[in-house]
DNA sequence: CTGGGGATGGGGCCC
DNA sequence: TGGGCCCCATCCCCA
């Protein structure tokens, strides 16, 4: 029997490596959400510390803990405290690291904290702690009165304090306590000093630098543009009630940890909005006046929140960002949320009634850096679109103008005072259009009607009447700069943001601006490390869904894109085409089989002695479809017509060959490919008819 | 060393 | 707003 033995230190050890992998997020299983922070931990460990996180991280990757009970700062202390089994040091350290008095957290907050999250052995020990000091009161939160969003306190409530997003890195858990840094931390230790479980906002540059976020598994300057161009603020003065945009720098003496990038707006409990001191509305615009301080909800969602609501976030450093001046009732009313909340029809303000999308839910949220500097403080929105896009909202005019008809149908100018009626009215112009021009462009007329028009000519110049061809039928909805047409408004607007020189959704961690919402928060994810989709066979997550079905063909083993050439199978599509590249390179001939592969047709038998060859105008046909699905895409147009054209090289017999030429070429136009591809086609069939001679297809590849 | 395949990440874009 | 698909780039592994 063997004497049980224990190695010295070892659960030491144990705990100093989690917590020393936590730093850098390795292995990091669940994102706790406090506030405006971010800290990445492990579920076991989580599990093994507090029974209320036992019981969330069961469920969830992505924890959000009320901030009411406990603060980011808090929160980090006791995470510190689960895998150290150490307080006196955070405090400490937080303490002395603290930029005004009270700002740390308080030991009560701790023990409040410890006793939500159930954690007894912090609570033994805060009260152990307590009782020594012998009292309560003055451990009592760190609050509005010094403003302070020290390292490790929380900002007072009333205070529209700059908050971090992504927080730089500053403190050593497992060693030494930070030092009460007067000054940034510089050279790598600093970089290797962090505290990378705990993500805010980084800005580029020397913050990001100093940061080292590569150390945290997170690049934020990866593919940063060169004009991201977010200014790094000391702490002290993001923390104090200033307006963000004052003049920085006078306080680096103070600077406490690294400049943080993205000032957020903590939610501002009712209660404590009274006591708020009167703040500069920061979404005013850069050197505007203070206009009138927007109304907060009481229960108005931090801005990291929002953020992962796909809301705005409202950046307030430079005249890059973009800025949402809308209050947080008009953007919950604009995302359809309660409307009892926020009584009385649509808010003053917003043009169009919100229930009607297409006209400025979309993007117009957003408003340019351009058209903010040069807007007046009027918040009425007409003002300042960007150049070259008439306002969809112009076509509504001043609400206010329409009584209590708020909700205004565009082509024939009538107010309803609820989007019922509106909608019943609508639905009447529906029926008068499909009498008039049949269903399918009754309902995009209706579209219109309902404020869906296209964005072009203030907004009510949509394409009604009957279209000229079958393409104009199905996609009515022409971008004036492209000629790509759509089939609904919406994705005609989507598409000319394309065009737009100022790209509306920048990212406020690197800068780099997007044309579309959802890839922005997309982009954000890949910062913060947010990926919910989880590979149930190996634990491999993802940012996106389709990577993970595109994963789990890894372990299915499932490879449903065959190569029509070689036969070869891969799982994934994107590789499929990388291989047929190398086909490309090597023939042509194999090319226009490899194409038909693409087009999703599996089994369609390729250039390689089997299956239809035999007969080329089957060929044809199956080329005809794929090059169908081809050039659904627009980027495909120029493969689609080189699968055409390459067809005709099967076709041997010259009498095909013929008759295949005027569908061919007509296919070739219809596609939209330029009249000189259409006369390649047909000289490339004419080619074939004179004789096997000619048959060349060389002409026809990629220049 | 090189090329090909497997796999992943990020961005664009349409629905 | 999110999903889905595509493209490009990249990394890693292996022959």
């Amino acid at each position: 029997m063997l004497d049980t033995m224990e190695a010295p230190g070892h659960s030491r050890q144990l705990l100093l490596q989690l917590n020393n992998q936590r730093t850098k997020g390795f292995l990091c299983d669940v994102i706790i959400v406090v506030q405006n922070a971010l800290f990445r931990a492990h579920k076991n460990v989580l599990a093994a510390s507090s029974a209320y996180l036992k019981s969330l991280v069961v469920h969830d990757n992505l924890l959000n803990l009320d901030h009411d009970m406990v603060s980011p700062a808090v929160f980090r202390l006791v995470l510190d405290f689960i895998y150290t089994g150490r307080l006196t040091d955070s405090i400490e350290a937080a303490a002395a690291a603290a930029v005004a008095p009270g700002a740390e957290p308080s030991l009560g907050a701790v023990l409040a904290a410890a006793s939500y999250l159930q954690i007894p052995d912090l609570v033994a020990l805060c009260k152990k702690r307590l009782k020594r000091h012998g009292k309560y009161c003055h451990l009592r939160g760190g609050g509005s009165g010094g403003g302070g969003y020290a390292p490790c306190g929380r900002p007072g409530r009333g205070l529209r304090a700059a908050t971090p997003v992504i927080q730089a890195c500053y403190s050593s858990p497992a060693g030494p306590p930070p030092q009460p840094a007067a000054e940034p931390p510089s050279g790598p230790e600093a970089a290797v000093n962090t505290h990378c479980a705990e993500l805010y906002a980084s800005a580029p540059g020397p913050a990001a630098s100093l940061c080292a976020p590569e150390l945290c598994g997170l690049d934020l300057s990866k593919k940063s543009p060169p004009d991201s161009s977010v200014p790094e603020r000391p702490l002290s003065e993001r923390e104090l009630p200033q307006r963000p945009d004052s003049a920085p720098g006078t306080a680096s003496a103070v600077y406490k940890e690294p400049p943080l990038a993205l000032p957020l707006l903590p939610p501002l409990p009712f209660q404590k909005l009274e006591e708020a001191v009167p703040t500069p509305d920061p979404f005013r615009g850069s050197g505007g006046s203070p206009g009138p301080e927007p109304p907060v909800r009481p229960d108005g969602p931090s801005l990291l929140y929002r953020w992962m609501k796909h809301e705005p976030v409202l950046g307030n450093y430079g005249d890059d960002l973009v800025r949402d001046r809308r209050s947080p009732d008009e953007r919950l009313e604009e995302r359809g949320g309660d409307p009892a909340a926020s009584p009385g029809g649509p808010p003053l303000g917003l043009v169009a009634p919100p229930r009607y999308p297409g006209t400025g839910a979309d993007g117009d949220d957003y408003k340019s850096s351009s058209e903010e500097t040069g807007s007046s403080e009027d918040p009425s929105p007409p003002s300042g679109h960007l150049d070259g896009y008439p306002c969809p909202h112009l076509a509504y005019g001043e609400p206010e103008s329409f009584g209590d008809n708020l909700y205004v149908c565009i082509p024939c100018g009538k107010g309803f005072p609820s989007s019922e009626q509106l909608n019943a009215h609508v639905e009447a112009h529906v029926e008068e259009e499909e009498a008039l021009y049949g269903r399918a462009e009754a309902a995009e007329g209706a579209a219109g009607a309902a404020g869906l028009g296209p964005p072009f000519g203030g907004g009510g110049d949509k394409i009604t009447g009957p279209p000229g061809g079958l393409g104009e039928l199905l996609r009515p909805y022409r971008c004036a700069s492209c000629d790509k047409s759509y089939k609904d408004p919406a994705t005609l607007r989507q598409h000319e943001k394309t065009h737009w020189l100022t790209r509306p959704y920048p990212c406020t961690i690197c800068g780099k601006k997007f044309t579309q919402r959802g890839t922005m928060t997309r982009h954000m994810r890949s910062h913060l490390g947010l990926k919910p989709f989880a590979c149930d066979a190996c634990g491999m997550r993802f940012t996106r869904q389709y990577r993970l079905t595109e994963h789990m063909r890894i372990h299915s083993g499932e490879k449903p894109y065959e190569c029509q050439v070689c036969g070869g199978k891969f799982a994934q599509q994107r590789n499929l085409i990388s291989h047929m590249k190398m086909h490309a390179v090597g023939g042509a001939a194999g090319a226009a089989g490899a194409l038909a592969g693409l087009g999703g047709l599996p089994g369609v038998p390729g250039p390689d002695g089997k299956g239809k060859l035999d007969f080329p105008e089957g060929v044809f046909a199956v080329a005809r479809l794929t090059a169908e699905q081809l050039s659904l895409k627009q980027q495909d147009k120029a493969a689609a017509a080189e699968l055409l054209a390459q067809t005709t090289h099967f076709l041997h017999d010259p009498k095909v060959a013929l008759e295949s030429l005027y569908p061919l070429a007509k296919f070739t136009a219809e596609l939209g490919l330029s009249p000189d591809k259409a006369a390649e086609v047909l000289s490339q069939g004419a080619h074939l008819a004179a004789g096997p001679d000619g048959r060349t297809i060389d002409r026809f590849s990629p220049t």
